[in-house]
DNA sequence: TCAAGTGTACTAATACTCGTAGTACACTCA
DNA sequence: TGAGTGTACTACGAGTATTAGTACACTTGA
C-alpha cells in the first residue's frame, strides 16, 4: 500500500498518520470505505500491531477515521471532519511554510498556482455538493 | 528573546531552530546580523550549550546562518539561503498541508488571501531590491 | 453457539534520541 | 594574552518508539 522509512527520525507510527491522511484527503480511501485491519496491515508492512494501533488511534483523536469493536476502522465521512482545533495548528503550520517559501524566493503567484492544482485533488470540504 | 516548551514533544533544539527561522524570514533578524552565542543563549535561557550548537548547526545545514569560528554565528544574506533541496521540501510539505486545509473546508480563496497577508512580513525572496 | 475475525489495552524489554554535565581544542581580537 | 567565540567529544539519565506477548470485548457468519 505504501513504504515506510525505517531509517527515518520520524517515528513509523508518525509516517502511517501522514500516509493514510493523504490517502484520505486525496480521497483514495472515500468515506465510511473500511482500512485494513490492525493485524492485517501489521503483516503486510512486518510491523507490530501496536504499532499501527497507535497510527490508528492517533487518526481517530484527529477525526478522520472512526472505529469499531469487532468490526473495523472506516474513513469518517468529510463533514465529521471538520475540527476546529486541527485546522488552527493547521493554518499556523501552513503560515510559516509559506512565509519560508516566499523567503527561499518563491513568488506569490506560484503558490496560488499551486493551490489551484491541488485544489482538484481533494476531497471533502464543501464543494463536494 | 522567546520562550520554550519545556513540556513539549517537539526537542529543545528544534523549537529553537523554528523560532530563529522565523525571526530570520520576517527580518527580525538582519542578514549578517550576529545571532547570540551559543553560551550566552544558553545561560539566557537555562539550557545547555551544546543543545543551542545542536540547533545552530542545523539552521547551518539548512544554509540560513554561517559560523565563524572565534568570531560567532551570522544571519547569511537571504541570496545565499537559496536551497534548492531545502525548497523542494518545503514546497512538498507544502502540498501536504494546503491539501488538508482545503480537505478540512478553507476555501482558496482563503488561501490566497493568506498568501496576501503574509507577503508584506516576508524577507529575502527576490522583493528586496 | 462458536470460531475467526475485529479493536483495544496492558506489561516488560530493548534500542534510540534528547538533553545534560564536563571537558578540551581551535580561532578571533582588543 | 586573556576573554570571548565556535566546535566536538564522552558518559549518563530520562523519555519515547517499537516490539513481543498476552488478554479482553465485540461482531458476524456458518
Amino acid at each position: 500500500m505504501f513504504e515506510l522509512d525505517m531509517r527515518s527520525r520520524q517515528p513509523i507510527y508518525e509516517q502511517l498518520v501522514d500516509k493514510l491522511k493523504e490517502l484520505i484527503i486525496s480521497e483514495v480511501l472515500k468515506p465510511d470505505e473500511q482500512l485494513p485491519s490492525v493485524r492485517t496491515l501489521a503483516g503486510q508492512l512486518t510491523i507490530n500491531p501496536n504499532t499501527i494501533q497507535k497510527a490508528y488511534r492517533e487518526l481517530e483523536t484527529q477525526g478522520y477515521i472512526y472505529s469499531v469493536k469487532g468490526k473495523g476502522s472506516f474513513v469518517n465521512p468529510t463533514s465529521l471532519v471538520k475540527n476546529s482545533e486541527k485546522l488552527v495548528s493547521v493554518i499556523k503550520e501552513l503560515k510559516k511554510l509559506l512565509s519560508e517559501a516566499m523567503y527561499l524566493g518563491v513568488k506569490p503567484e506560484e503558490l496560488i498556482e499551486l493551490i489551484h492544482d491541488l485544489e482538484s485533488s481533494v476531497g471533502g470540504g464543501e464543494n463536494d455538493d
